[in-house]
DNA sequence: ATTAATTTTTAGATTAATCTAAAAATTAAT
DNA sequence: ATTAATTTTTAGATTAATCTAAAAATTAAT
């Protein structure tokens, strides 16, 4: 059973997760003391209770990131904060740019049923009226048109959004090649007999990847959002 | 200007409002307590900043009555209270006994924008799935004189026009009776003893109810017209 | 009209969330 | 590699909302 949050605390945890480029980078107390408006005393003693709920990992000096709890709660707040916007916009009439500050407060209703009922009412949309992608109650995301890395062409770049599979002994490759999410990539030649690929990493030198390995990558044209 | 109000000073306004029988009558510090779930000691803190705020009337161990402005807030409240109740129910398919803890909170929202874009959506109900009225945005209420079935007497009839509280055991009861708004309802016989009563519905058997029930249900001589 | 019972208030603490000012640690710059 | 600048934490207070225990006031009962 997941014990609730308050008001504040769910502010805290909904900051770090939009704040944060990727789940595993550290939030700073400054940081998240400008984007709550706040002071850094303030978040300093706050992220100490959060880190003894077990919300968040935190250690001295160096920030904070979420727990796999502190996600889940992120999840469920900013999938409540977007299904209320599409609400606000599609039977309110209201425009996008004045949602905000409105679905800043209904997202911290607490009710899954309300929120799945309205979710139907809504006929399930899978993004809110600013484009952002709206977690399904699983609080999985839905994740933009993606493909493969071995259907990309000579030239063509994208950002690096998933793995096909989870088999080990290619995660690890992958890791021994320094290729991992959100890293943008670039096809730069692709070998007409083996179709294995030059490809080149951000801030990387070029090199070559097989053709069984490129048809396990997933490539999107934009980053989305993080689990 | 008004200034905003905090969750639990609104809590207490409108706790007031529903306690208090006439606008003049006092309410007391116990019943204030008892409605709150909370202490007297706690209340008579609060009644004394709520005092200073000037939203109600406080002289010690009299108890407090609503000030115009308070009366102002509470009502604003309820009104988004029982707009939320109709969404809930007309548009979310809830049952009438599971919204009240929803909209609970949902009329704390602050934003008059949205409730009045809510009011219209709904096509500006006159009242809440209970049966109770909706003010209107200036806070007018159209108010039918309607009594409780428990003063009725033998032979009295009346139409059903909305329960006192929304407590969902109470309300899932008179589903099971078949008991709901717009009914005719006679009363046929009235205990002496313990003021149960036997009672007759249009088309329906005559039965027993007790009068804890009784007093639960609002009766008026013809249906309310709104507007 | 006293006394007993009940209600309300006061006194003194506690917790969550916040602040300012100062100290400590980390990072950047010479 | 020190020193300077920046960031973060600690120390000590404050406010809103709450509590328990005891005192004070009101109301009910004999």
């Amino acid at each position: 059973m997941e014990k609730s949050l308050s008001l504040t605390e769910e502010n805290y945890i909904k900051a770090i997760f939009q704040i944060r480029r990727t789940p595993e980078s550290n939030v700073s107390t400054n940081s998240l003391a400008n984007s709550l408006q706040t002071k850094p005393a303030t978040v300093s003693d706050m992220i100490k209770r959060l880190s003894h709920k077990k919300l968040i990992f935190y250690e001295k000096y160096k920030g904070v990131t979420l727990s796999a709890a502190g996600s889940k709660q992120a999840i469920k707040i900013i999938r409540k904060h977007r299904l209320w916007e599409v609400f606000l916009v599609n039977h309110l009439n209201f425009k996008w740019d004045q949602v905000h500050e409105i679905a800043e407060q209904l997202e911290h209703i607490q009710s899954s049923e309300l929120i799945n009922r309205l979710d139907d009412f809504l006929g399930n949309p899978t993004t809110d009226p600013h484009g952002d992608p709206i977690p399904n109650a699983n609080g999985q995301f839905q994740l933009g048109p993606s493909k493969l890395l071995s259907e990309m062409t000579s030239n063509e770049n994208g950002i690096i959004v998933g793995v096909k599979n989870e088999n080990s002994l290619l995660l690890q490759h992958l890791d021994k090649l320094n290729i991992h999410l959100g890293l943008n990539i670039k096809v730069i030649e692709v070998n007409d007999f083996d179709q294995s690929m030059q490809i080149k990493l951000t801030d990387s030198s070029t090199f070559f990847l097989s053709e069984k390995i490129a048809s396990q990558i997933l490539i999107a044209k934009k980053l989305r959002s993080y689990l």
